[in-house]
DNA sequence: CTATCAACTAAACGCATGATTGAAACGTAC
DNA sequence: GTACGTTTCAATCATGCGTTTAGTTGATAG
């Protein structure tokens, strides 16, 4: 204690995830070296295994700083949703609330302090990293299980395999687009850009629920 | 000539690019390295040095092998239906199979020898690799232009950026149904897979349709 | 004052990487 | 059969990697 200058500099811990989480989502996992991340964040090198135990570990992480409020922040909507509207199935527009909302106010509020988390994001379902794998199995995949029962009872015309399928599309137009900001330039010749965030609400709201609500083969 | 046993053997470049394939995509660009590849090929470690110029430079070629002809197979679908069309819109189901059949095909095709194609075109959108921007910009980029107008007369009502946005997601959505195939294990908890591309086409094309179908805020 | 513990660090470990070299082997043409 | 251009090879290059070690620092407690 004893130390007027407050907060003028972060933990060592704090540096190297936020060194670690910019230079990871220029690069991606393999791409970034620990002697990267230990100059940007200008720590030891050795401070990385000192204080997660590994690479992977560090990067598990980041992913975790990340995703666990935002999922936690998905759940508690969804369950005061389902309270609210008690047998009644939940209307699908505000299930996508639920699931994109989060996230993407998230990545704004990040990315206006100049954190990039969008494309960390975005790569979840297309990243082969093993740690990527592990991240979609313990913090994901038991949200998709969540929101699955109550996409079903918002779709209840639906086979469970159609339902699961067009969850899991709705979950990759959400991906697609935070994985894709820059590429978005590349594709459009410069003419569009995807780093608005509320833009991006827009329009993968509007494309989802319709996507969600399609006619199934039978018509119906 | 002269040899009676023919293409028992194939040539060390298809074998450098088959291995590369294989590995790139269960692994990633920056995962695989040029010593796994050359093992798996039966190659000798200076071969790809010699036929390519550099690691870059081979995963550009097995990039392009692939892309190549599913991107011209999209365009000539797509001139087959406009001059069918004439000056009426291709319907946008249409123009949708233009762009999903070609690579679903090939990748089922393939997939049946054993090739695995399906991920590494998925990850086309969300790699961070600087090859795959090139890819991007080269071969994707100007096929995106010409679907774009078609898809503009398809669905007239929508502005600039509406209809770019909706285009865009619907790569999205073929993307990810590429590049998560064993994704979908892990969300569904083994339920379901996403290695039959037949289903895949059946989904994305009926989500991506009512996703560019859907109303407009001002309620076209 | 001393013991103790967590935090941090300089230096090095062993190993894998992409790329290059110079020579050997090969096929073909004269 | 000899010359020539292409292809293949073993060996090696310099560099960067993740991790470990042994040790110093500095604050807290007995």
């Amino acid at each position: 204690m004893t130390d007027t200058s407050v907060r003028v500099t972060l933990g060592v811990k704090e540096r190297i995830l936020d060194a670690a989480e910019r230079l990871f989502c220029d690069l991606g996992i393999d791409a970034t070296s620990l002697r990267q991340i230990t100059t940007a964040a200008e720590v030891n090198l050795a401070a990385v295994n000192y204080h997660f135990q590994s690479k992977d570990e560090l990067f598990r992480a980041v992913y975790r700083r990340r995703l666990q409020p935002v999922n936690e922040e998905r759940v508690a909507m969804l369950i005061a949703l389902e309270t609210k509207y008690g047998t009644k199935p939940v209307p699908l527009g505000l299930l996508l609330d639920a699931f994109y909302v989060p996230v993407v106010n998230a990545a704004a509020k990040l990315s206006a302090t100049g954190v990039p988390m969008a494309k960390t994001m975005g790569r979840m379902f297309s990243d082969p990293h093993p740690v990527v794998d592990r991240i979609l199995t313990e913090e994901v995949a038991p949200m998709a299980a969540k929101f699955n029962r109550a996409f079903g009872r918002a779709l209840p015309h639906l086979t469970q395999k159609e339902l699961f399928w067009r969850m899991y599309l709705s979950f990759g137009v959400l991906a697609h687009a935070l994985a894709s900001v820059n590429k978005i330039t590349l594709i459009s010749g410069g003419v569009f850009q995807g780093d608005d965030m509320q833009e991006v609400l827009t329009q993968i709201k509007a494309f989802a629920r319709a996507g969600l609500s399609a006619p199934t083969k039978e018509g119906k």
